[in-house]
DNA sequence: GTCATAAGATAACGATCGTGATCTAAATAT
DNA sequence: ATATTTAGATCACGATCGTTATCTTATGAC
């Protein structure tokens, strides 16, 4: 049967979010086109309506996942001024970040699965997160050379892993003691005017009241 | 039929190797018990008498991968003396060690798959990389409190995060990039001596002739 | 020499895999 | 009113999935 435009495109974004999800909770190997269908609330023969692989719904994902994440900093830089990056890494390094893998940042979620899969893939994996870098590069404070996009790097590979680091421990103190090491070290990073340390732990260890903010933009 | 012992081992340690190598290369759901046994010569059939199920194999690749890296950083610190940080570092962001997917570190390969999987798995990864912790806070200089071990934590996650980041990216020249940034990233946060990043770029950007030390051990 | 043991091969289980073909009916164009 | 499109369902394809059961045969103990 055939459907008003309106039900096409929601059932497209409902395919495209089931895929982000799905991919992110299981990896591209642990969920097949009919779980991402089914999810949608469709089946597998609409899936193919929409995206000619499975593949291209995992690139689709990624696509959409890095656009979260620069529009989730463009976020931050607007509402927290120039606390946005602590107001960042609060939330990315904090517990219900780290917990929601269904739901949380593409970067330590699928980056795994990128290096895996097509060069298609990697190429819009690139481009996503190089616009990434830019943002986060053009919040920082100023710096000779290219010392501030190799902040920029830094400071997402930083975030990346201890996210990756923290989810993959089994107890949560053990996951609480990586998160709030990355959460200074950013920090220290990403203000050049800070001695090596000084201002770590700006309250005690693992603070940070988990503000929650959502990454879905 | 039945084997010698020596062959049982030796059939023991084919899929053991199989088994690191083919996970790192195509995650968990990448390969099957039939095409990890077909790597290591044998039949699925033999693979259920030395593993009792696929995660089992899973677990004891995350195992004996810990363990590499565990050995693998022991030496830098007895080959290269107070210098075992730089070393390790230009080897683990070096070009050869992003390109090796299926022999690499354990930890940019395997821990999203591990934050996928099961608990036991998940301890198991946990106390190794704990141990792999260890090594490398008692490598660094004294420091006053937890900061030593915070520090080991950050080094840690910026190494991951660098390799895993740099492997995702399509073309090399972003990756090293990526890997360069970390590199003097990863100097600063183990010397709190210097001054911010005073000693960045030791050479030239994207140097180091990439030494290709093994990780096996 | 006989015999229990066990490494490994073989084969089969139902389930799911990614994908293409066919069918259906509702929306649009004429 | 009729014809054309098309979103989505249904069904089937061969392949592979993880796992178990059965068979074969070389080994080590007696």
């Amino acid at each position: 049967m055939r459907y008003k435009p309106e039900q096409k495109k929601q059932t497209a974004t409902n395919i495209l979010a089931a895929a982000e999800r799905g991919f992110r909770l299981g990896g591209y190997g642990g969920i097949g086109v009919d779980g991402l269908a089914q999810e949608a609330g469709v089946t597998s023969g609409a899936f193919y309506k929409h995206f000619p692989s499975k593949v291209a719904a995992f690139d689709a994902a990624v696509v959409a996942g890095m656009q979260h994440y620069e529009r989730n900093i463009e976020n931050f830089q607007s509402e927290s001024g120039d606390a946005w990056l602590i107001a960042l890494t609060d939330y990315y390094l904090g517990r219900s970040h780290r917990e929601d893998i269904g739901g949380g940042c593409v970067v330590p979620g699928l980056s795994g699965e990128v290096a895996r899969s097509t060069e298609e893939v990697r190429r819009d994996y690139q481009q996503g997160i190089e616009r990434v870098a830019d943002k986060v590069e053009a919040g920082l404070p100023a710096a000779d050379g290219d010392e501030r996009r190799r902040r920029a790097w830094t400071i997402l590979a930083m975030l990346a892993g201890g996210v990756i680091l923290s989810r993959a421990v089994q107890d949560e103190a053990a996951a609480d003691e990586i998160s709030s090491a990355l959460r200074d070290a950013v920090l220290v990073i990403g203000d050049p005017a800070t001695k090596s340390h000084d201002n770590r732990r700006r309250k005690s260890g693992s603070r940070s009241p988990d503000k929650d903010r959502s990454l879905k933009s």
